[in-house]
RNA sequence: GGGGAAUUAGCUCAGUUGGCUAGAGCGUUUGACUGGCAGUCAAAAGGUCAUCGGUUCGAUUCCGUUAUUCUCCA
């Protein structure tokens, strides 16, 4: 009997604990405050900061499994995933860690121990690769892993590899090192024999995989290519969990193993389908299955599907589910939410938020899936018009493919399956050179550069934070580089003592000055780089060695504190009124305003609204004092009742601020008042939904309320004034509507009564002009008037035809009307006539066949205008 | 952050060289048929053509502003 994916993934976690390593969770999917990546994409990113530098490793020996997320890089592409056996969006990495712990002998023998010893994988069917060495770098092939592997495993199963596979890098530059990576073969006996299993490793084959990577972190890279050695060495693995599991449950794909098959049953079953019996129909199932459990967990983390950045992401890998549901499925209604609960029940006991959050996350996936179904029908019917207005193409234009794609959203591999049904090709090539040029234009907007960091004093690394009691403060810089962006060009600054507060849970970074004698450096933003304190400035001071007064703008800074505070009240409130449930989303809290986003699934009532501020109004008028405590145990803090957030990053010693403990208290590093009181008042400014479950609140605090109220009442005072009404003037305004509508009517209804009186009187002055029935008259009435008396005149009558000249407000118009049987028989025009007559006029005009209207400033043009007709309709007859 | 689009009746949408008194389907109301429901038929109500400005004799239509929404790329 295997194990289970949740006995390995426990019989990994256990096995390292045994080695003394401290078990951590999971960090959140989703990243903040790291401008290069969006999702956790590998084990260690958690640890970045450590291998970085900027911060002390809490454990020296770690171990966890880690939720990631791939969409596109060197190793995948979204594109791919459901076609093969083993590509994912999101995977669970199991990690072993060293901090300047233990080195390569004991990362190999465990890594061996554990595969071999515990989980029992057949030692035949493993391949180990080693570093082999790089000239342009300067090194040897990894001797000492090599000898080390020699204990466990014969030689020949020991392969070295190149730096593409076996040399790790962070990024362009920092910490890198060599790598060993074990391999498993999972092929037949038969296989196996015919083909040696060795000549397949890193060669792409489906049952010839890595299964760990061990990382031996030794060395910096910088800027400029070159390598040094690190003061201290890290082990930094990762195993891919799904693999394992599909090893040691002796399956041929991951998606075989039961992490996936309990969700492609499920999907099989609503589908009415069986997994298995249609290559293509098993593609679209695999797709779905992965794609619900990364856009699942990135909702659980608090990402919510937008229209760019992280949420872009998620909403496309929703949409590429639903698209092969749709296509290949026959699904028209949303269905992916309904796979959720297989997954919570799969999931939920290792990772609680995907139970937690199970509301939120179905509503939003539900929401989603049935925009995105509206966005393909608005396509289909777009390309049904495009092929009926062009009948005759045999390929479908490239450019119009991509106006489908850009702009209303349509997949290309729809576009294609359409043309297909009709016989018709798509310009594929047209359409790959338009997204090019997006493309390019995109990165070119989008364009950084940044500047090697310029080391000034290397004694401290950390910078330490004096802003929550302190404005100003005494300090160097310890490094600084340049950035350049398409728009402007900046310095980054890190000091070692800062008041500066940096953009972080919503509260936006501070501004001040750098001063230095008489050199004043302005700070425009401080923001948080790989928990790194920088402060961004447009020049950089002429001595950077000296010291000098960091000050904050603290007048900035108070109003900024004080929004903090007054967002914390409200979330309590908002729990209070609307319910527990209330989970903060997002927050933004600047100098002017505060904007809170959360979960709630309906529009709040006016009276909610009322209460909230009401609620809030009072804890300020009570004057709490801020209760803050530092070094709070995490468990600790949770025990007395402080909020945390999903998705959020929590240390094990964290900061709890609260208002009256059984009112607000929440862990935050934010920057608060020292008492409610400061807020001074609080207003709520609008409430708006930004996506399924989520409201979005903004409000304003202190003089800014004050403002928002008065502007309020000025205006209610400039309505009151206007409909001198000093009792309910909603009454009044709803009355005064009603009337200028019904007014409106009336009027509309005299004009056309009036209108059609004058075209009776008039029918009863016709004239003979030869044999034709005519009409012209002179009237004090504007275009639109007489163009009404002419439409009367028309239905009913034949062999008619009517000119009218209007004298209104300094302009002349006139109007000729020419019933449809003198159109249809003598093929005559009152457009084209009119166009002649209102040269008279010095105007122009047009209209129709039969109802042409002109228009002129030149009075004295009129008669003349007329005349033009009138010998027209004599010509006529001859 | 950079492009592309959309906004017309309560809802879903038509509306081309600028010119019919701006339409359809669904929904609503009323009436008829039926013992009642469902249904069928007939009729009516319902519009600042998102906003502000420009061009024009005339703008739902063309140009620009603002707002909101959608969408692609980064």
């Amino acid at each position: 009997m295997a194990m289970t994916s949740s006995q390995i993934r426990n019989t990994f976690l256990e096995f390292f604990q045994s080695k003394h390593h401290h078990i951590v969770p999971s960090a959140p999917i989703v990243v903040k405050d790291d401008p290069t990546l969006m999702f956790t994409n590998a084990g260690m990113n958690q640890f970045k900061e450590v291998f970085l530098g900027n911060m002390p490793a809490k454990f020296n020996r770690i171990a966890d499994t880690q939720k990631c997320l791939r969409v596109s890089g060197k190793h995948n592409d979204l594109e791919e995933v459901g076609y093969d056996t083993y590509h994912h969006t999101m995977f669970e990495m199991l990690g072993n860690w060293s901090f300047g712990d233990y080195f390569k002998q004991e990362a190999i023998d465990w890594a061996w121990e554990l595969l071999v010893d515990v989980l029992r994988i057949d030692k035949d069917r493993l391949y180990v690769t080693v570093y082999g060495g790089d000239k342009s770098d300067g090194l040897e092939r990894d001797n000492e892993a090599y000898t080390y592997w020699k204990k466990h495993i014969a030689e020949d199963r020991i392969l070295f590899g190149r730096k593409k596979d076996n040399f790790w890098e962070m990024g362009d530059t920092g910490p890198c090192g060599p790598c060993s990576e074990i391999h498993a073969d999972i092929r037949s006996e038969s296989d196996r024999k015919a083909v040696d299993g060795k000549t397949l490793v890193n060669n792409d084959h489906p049952l010839v995989i890595e299964i760990w990577n061990l990382v031996f972190i030794e060395f910096n890279r910088l800027s400029n290519g070159s390598l040094t050695k690190l003061p201290a060495q890290h082990v930094d693995t990762g195993m891919g969990f799904e693999r394992l599991t599909m090893v040691l449950q002796g399956k041929k794909s991951n998606y075989d193993t039961d992490i996936f098959q309990p969700l492609i049953q499920e999907l099989a079953s609503l589908a009415g389908l069986t997994y298995g019996a249609d290559s293509q129909k098993d593609i679209a199932m695999r797709v779905i299955a992965d794609h619900l459990r990364a856009v699942a967990f990135a909702i659980a983390d608090g990402q919510i599907p937008s229209n760019n950045g992280a949420g872009y992401v998620i909403r496309r890998i929703l949409r590429r589910a639903v698209r092969y549901g749709y296509t290949f499925l026959g699904f028209e209604e949303p269905f992916v939410y309904k796979l959720l609960s297989v997954l919570s029940n799969q999931m939920g006991s290792n990772f609680t938020e995907i139970v937690s959050q199970y509301e939120l996350v179905s509503k939003v996936i539900f929401e989603e899936e049935n925009s995105f179904l509206r966005t393909l029908s608005h396509g289909i019917r777009k390309f049904e018009q495009n092929i009926k207005s062009n009948p005759d193409q045999k390929i479908i234009d490239g450019n119009f493919a991509f106006e489908l794609f850009d702009t209303y959203g349509f997949p290309i591999d729809l576009t294609k399956l359409l043309a297909k049904e009709k016989g018709l090709d798509v310009d594929l090539d047209g359409f790959q050179v338009k997204l090019e040029e997006q493309k390019n234009r995109s990165r070119k907007a989008a364009e950084v550069a940044a500047g090697d960091w310029v080391i000034v004093d290397n004694k401290s690394v950390k910078t330490e934070f004096v802003g929550y009691e302190a404005s100003e403060s005494i300090s160097k810089i310890i490094r600084y580089r340049q950035v350049v962006t398409k728009k402007i060009s900046y310095f980054e600054i890190v000091l070692d003592v800062t008041p500066f507060y940096a953009e972080s849970g919503g509260q936006v970074g501070d501004t001040g000055v750098l001063l230095d004698g008489g050199e004043s450096i302005e700070i425009f933003n401080t923001l948080k780089e790989n928990n790194l304190i920088v402060h961004l400035s447009e020049k950089i001071p002429q001595n950077v060695e000296n010291e000098f007064i960091a000050k904050i703008n603290t007048s900035r800074r108070t109003k900024i504190v004080t929004n903090h505070s007054a967002t914390h009240l409200m979330h309590a409130a908002l729990r209070s009124v609307l319910g527990t449930h209330v989970e903060q989303k997002g927050s933004l809290v600047d100098d002017e305003r505060l904007r809170f986003d959360f979960s709630h699934f309906s529009k709040l009532t006016a009276e909610e609204i009322r209460k909230v501020e009401r609620l809030v109004n009072g804890k300020i008028r009570e004057n709490i004092s801020a209760a803050i405590a530092t070094e709070v145990p995490v468990d600790k803090a949770k025990e007395m009742g402080a909020m945390a957030l999903f998705g959020e990053k929590y240390g094990d010693f964290v900061r709890v601020v609260s208002f009256d403990p059984t009112y607000s208290i929440e862990l935050c590093g934010g920057t608060h008042a020292e008492s409610t009181g400061q807020i001074g008042s609080f207003r709520i400014i609008s409430e708006s939904a930004i996506a399924a479950g989520v409201r979005r609140i903004e409000a304003v605090t202190g003089e800014f309320a004050d403002t928002f109220i008065d502007h309020q009442l000025d205006q209610l005072q400039g309505v009151r004034d206007l409909i001198k009404s000093a009792g309910d003037v909603v009454k009044s305004t709803h009355q005064l509507i009603e009337q200028n509508h019904a007014l409106q009517k009336q009027v509309e209804q005299l004009l056309n009564a009036k209108a059609l009186e004058k075209a009776n009187a008039l029918l009863k002055t016709d004239i003979l002009l030869g044999s034709i029935r005519f009409i012209e008259t002179v009237m004090e009435e504007d275009g639109e008037f007489i163009k009404n008396v002419c439409g009367n005149m028309r239905s009913g009558q034949s062999n008619l035809i009517v000119s009218i000249g209007g004298k209104f407000e300094g302009k002349i118009s006139l109007c000729l009307m020419i019933t449809d049987d003198l159109v249809n028989l003598k093929n005559m025009d009152a457009s084209k006539l009119i166009r002649e007559a209102a040269k008279a006029i010095l105007g122009g005009g047009g209209g129709q066949k039969h109802l042409a209207t002109a228009g002129g400033k030149n009075l004295d043009g009129m008669d003349q205008s007329l005349e033009i007709i009138r010998k027209f309709v004599i010509s006529c007859n001859s």
